[in-house]
DNA sequence: CTTCGTGGATAAATCGGTTTATCGGTTGGT
DNA sequence: ACCAACCGATAAACCGATTTATCCACGAAG
């Protein structure tokens, strides 16, 4: 392993200063003749010089790198999408992503945010897994960017999927397909998610404006699990006739996965007997499944782009927490309602 | 934003030199008094100092961070287990971890060297998303430490799973459970993923050690996808009944899944008409099947602790890859064979 | 009385770049 | 002939820590 090469080494090679090649190399705006430009970055390529990095943050005071802290990115399937995005804003702009995984230890944040800050990078971002509403750590910075979380008691520049269009336009694709009694199978989980409100409110919305009824007895809560989402299903299919749902509209696809054992216990098919939506578009789930789940898809790759934008100062700060839609994916799990058996009118 | 509180700022506030801070902090074994060293410490955190690591790094030359290169994050649901495993490491270690991601493409990844070396990252971490056999590109330092996939023509430290004994040990339970006609559900996935190779061995393995027949009507290939275990599953439980299997194992759990759909449209359940042994332990998959598919599970997170370990020299250099186990994941979809309708006998 | 050793602390060099101020030389204007 | 402007290039300061070499004071030894 031969030692790095440095600026002295190409200045050496090329006949001139540092400063010469340090200016060349930055084209900073200095009078340099175009000959000697040329044979410094010559020979600048010829050894092979890339500077270092640590150097040139110390001087400079900017390191071109981001602190990305997140909750948990192991326990949940979308983290790989909100990487992603963040990353490839960072590599587009040549920055690179310190990444802190703080299993919500508050602990653990604040030696993230301390390691992080001494490692001078020159923003972070502050990513919850799921979207919920984060005090923010005393330590963090006002110029830190919320993903997936909005602030309580700050006004951070943030972003979140836009939950409650979501859930309207899901509704919206149901009633569009016919139906008129549509059910929300939501979840039990305490403390209650910010999104399962937010769906809920979509789906109300959408009823309200198209003049429908808003039944209580369509509206079942369950646990969070396949297991949560069959039983809450079995019940919806069990009511009598003119008050069973035609479609379901499920917290999310978790959920929804249970609407299909159930269907099958009762010897119906998704989606001539019954239409199912879910939300998240979970991978390897949503579409796998037989017929394949129309969803909502949550814009985790989107919404990482847009912080790490935010945090190049690429984007207009918002005036409030940046609401990020959430596309509907049409599948084959929703069609035209069964007729009622008891036809009224 | 008021001004980073610098060495020098403690030494002011304490009365002392640089020197003499620097000392006290990092526990440098020098004749330092007692009564310096404990004010320094308390002044120190009483203005809140803490150091600036690119400072410290340029001087030291070790910047206590390292680089992890993955080909793709977003694409697989494990991702997120590795990635924990090496930070809960580096973080027990006070490391910080650049994440770096290169879809595959050996530019991005030609750059991402190039710019972790310039950030003077203490080692680099060389992960897959899934076993393979990678040529290492040209730039990696020989210090390097693959993840999940092992290098072809350098003798880098690496680390993957055991798939051969991981097949072997589901195929090894089914045999313990009484069936003797146990199939393997294959990819035909190209190019051919090693450990589809790998676990097929391991089947082998022990259907030779049991002194079982190799039926190679029990061998299907089909799509990686549920659709095409779900079609895998129906020719193997529509072949003749004493050439039926009573358990089949699925190169992975996506493929197990299709087994489900296959079983109800066939009218049989599961584990009582035919047992099922999925791999990869996907979370909210497996788990989440009615019934809880049995499989084994990617040691993902130990496979990143290792490395880590590694990168950070707390292991011995292994005298060639390292194979980690794979823990069998006992569930309800494994039970005693169907009896053969015609029994021979 | 000089020399030596030692405890406590520090001045200065160093890491590898960037940035500022300055240099010598040539040209152009008056 | 003198000064200003400009061109091309560079010496030196700087970023904030660590590390080396050195300093002073004091007590013990010769």
């Amino acid at each position: 392993m031969t030692a790095q090469v440095g600026i002295a080494d190409v200045a050496a090679a090329a006949g001139v200063s540092r400063t010469t090649v340090s200016l060349v190399l930055n084209n900073a705006q200095s009078r340099i003749s175009d000959e000697t430009k040329t044979r410094v970055r010559r020979i600048a390529t010829e050894i092979g010089y890339s500077p270092n990095s640590v150097a040139r943050s110390l001087r400079t005071r900017r390191t071109r790198t981001i602190g990305l802290i997140s909750d948990r990115i192991a326990t949940t399937p979308f983290a790989g999408r909100m990487l992603a995005g963040v990353h490839d804003v960072a590599r587009e702009n040549e920055y690179l992503v310190f990444l802190v995984n703080t299993d919500g230890e508050s602990q653990i944040e604040r030696d993230a945010i301390r390691a992080l800050a001494g490692q001078q990078v020159d923003r972070v971002i502050y990513a919850s897994m799921w979207h919920q509403e984060l005090r923010a750590p005393a330590e963090l910075p006002s110029s830190a960017v919320f993903l997936d979380c909005r602030p309580i008691g700050s006004n951070h520049a943030a972003v979140v999927p836009d939950d409650r269009a979501g859930g309207a336009a899901a509704v919206s694709e149901l009633i569009a397909a016919g139906h008129r009694r549509i059910a929300y199978v939501d979840t039990t989980e305490n403390p209650r998610p910010v999104a399962a409100d937010l769906r809920w409110r979509g789906y109300l919305d959408v009823l309200k404006a198209a003049g429908l009824p808003i039944d209580p007895r369509l509206h079942v809560r369950e646990e969070l699990s396949a297991a949560g989402g069959r039983r809450a299903t079995e019940s919806l299919l069990r009511l009598p006739p003119h008050s069973r749902p035609t479609a379901v509209f499920f917290f999310n696809d978790r959920m929804a996965v249970g609407a299909y054992a159930a269907a099958n216990a009762l010897r119906l098919e998704i989606p001539r007997d019954v239409s199912v939506f879910g939300f998240d578009d979970q991978q390897l789930v949503a579409s796998e499944l037989d017929p394949p789940l129309s969803t909502v898809a949550l814009p985790h790759y989107e919404m990482g782009r847009w912080a790490m934008e935010m945090a190049l100062d690429q984007r207009p700060p918002p005036e409030s927490t940046y609401l990020m839609t959430c596309p509907v994916i049409r599948r084959a799990s929703v069609g035209p309602p069964s007729p009622s058996p008891t036809k009224t009118g």
